[in-house]
DNA sequence: CATGAAATGAGAGTAGCTCTCAAAAGATGG
DNA sequence: CCATCTTTTGAGAGCTACTCTCATTTCATG
């Protein structure tokens, strides 16, 4: 088993968030790494269906077993990018006291701008397959719904109610439901419009329903 | 190459509606309920993941490769019931010059209505799996945007807009997802609730945001 | 009743995913 | 450096949803 990667020998004091991360813990990140990055690169070449685990685990120098070690599902090798406490975070940093529209405005936008300014080609792949195959809309649709639990919590702090009532609820999931379509739109029209622009048009129309301005 | 709908030759004179089915198509439909009964009391006794296609085929006296030409995935056994056309009508059935708000508010509501009314078991066990059972959640929402695809048309034409327009997809699959949480929320609750009146409500949070009354 | 068309059953095959168990590799203490 | 304990890995068997093919049965029709 060849270790290829320059072993960077971070022994210097660390500061407590990361407490010199250990051997293993190195190679389980590069492994992770090693599986979505050969699933990427399969899927370029053949598609998402026609790239079996197989062919992943293979390219990626794991076993077929390892690769469900690390993701639960196909679908989440391309999807998982734990984006859901990078904006919670965000809303957090917000004040207590704006509307709730508007922090949604700034959450998300600053989320999704940091989500691309990672890495584009990442994003436009992920746009790209869901709106092409089914079953990772699905999984972008459950992991939403996931995020939706979690946003209930914070807006029911920020609107003093219930997070757990009918309303937070409706309130939280229409949005995302909104956002869902609004990121299915920028990948159906080739990523060419602004998603900035985009998410804005999305939370005015969020805000005031089908009144102003048209198509 | 047998697909979808295969076209039997309805020769008989017949009045458009009701052809005098004919023993196939009679035998057609049996099967079809039957699968589904089957289905329904498997689940019922066993839960949908410990149910088996084998199992609903060997109970409809059927055989699996049947049980699939009929039902494209297990989800849909469960969740099939062509309510989109219902809901399209309903939604034609309305003055055009209604707000499209009202539109939709009457729509929902008659359109649950008439599901429930037609079989309360089914509704019931449908919202209790689409709670439970991920797999048949996240059907449901693929089904959910299909029909926001058809809702997009007729919500353009009403409001005058390009039903391709982010605006319309936006605004349609914010109020989809605004009642599929709803739906989870019913389910979620054990059916205590009255679902027209949750449906008021969420169509409160719709049209307004989170703004008067609370929880 | 003979002929054509459609529905069915049987069976093989694929792929995602789970589980088990033994071997390999990192961590740890002497 | 070695012994031991723990975690990670690989190999492989197994399950199930789902697809495809082909021969057989069943209905429709002249």
């Amino acid at each position: 088993m060849p270790d290829n990667e320059p072993m960077t020998a971070a022994r210097t004091s660390s500061p407590a968030d990361h407490p010199q991360p250990g051997l293993r813990e190195r190679k389980k990140t590069k492994t992770r790494e090693a599986i979505r990055a050969a699933t990427y690169a399969l899927v370029k070449e053949q598609g998402y269906d026609a790239t079996t685990i197989d062919q992943i685990a293979e390219r990626a120098e794991v076993s077929p077993s390892t690769v469900f070690r690390y993701f639960p599902t196909k679908e989440d090798i391309v999807l998982t990018d734990e984006q859901d406490p990078i904006l919670l975070a965000l809303l957090r940093s917000r004040p207590a006291r704006e509307a709730v529209a508007d922090t949604m405005r700034y959450v998300m936008r600053e989320g999704a701008r940091m989500g691309f300014d990672e890495d584009p080609d990442m994003a436009r792949l992920r746009t790209h397959l869901m709106v092409q195959v089914p079953a990772v809309r699905s999984r972008m649709m459950e992991s939403m719904s996931v995020l939706g639990r979690m946003l209930c919590v914070a807006i029911g702090e920020r609107s003093g109610r219930d997070p757990d009532s009918l309303e937070v609820r409706v309130y939280t999931m229409s949005l995302l439901g909104g956002l869902m379509e609004t990121a299915l739109y920028w990948g159906e029209h080739g990523h060419e419009d602004d998603f900035g622009a985009l998410l804005d048009r999305t939370l005015d129309v969020l805000e005031h329903g089908l009144s102003k301005e048209n198509t």
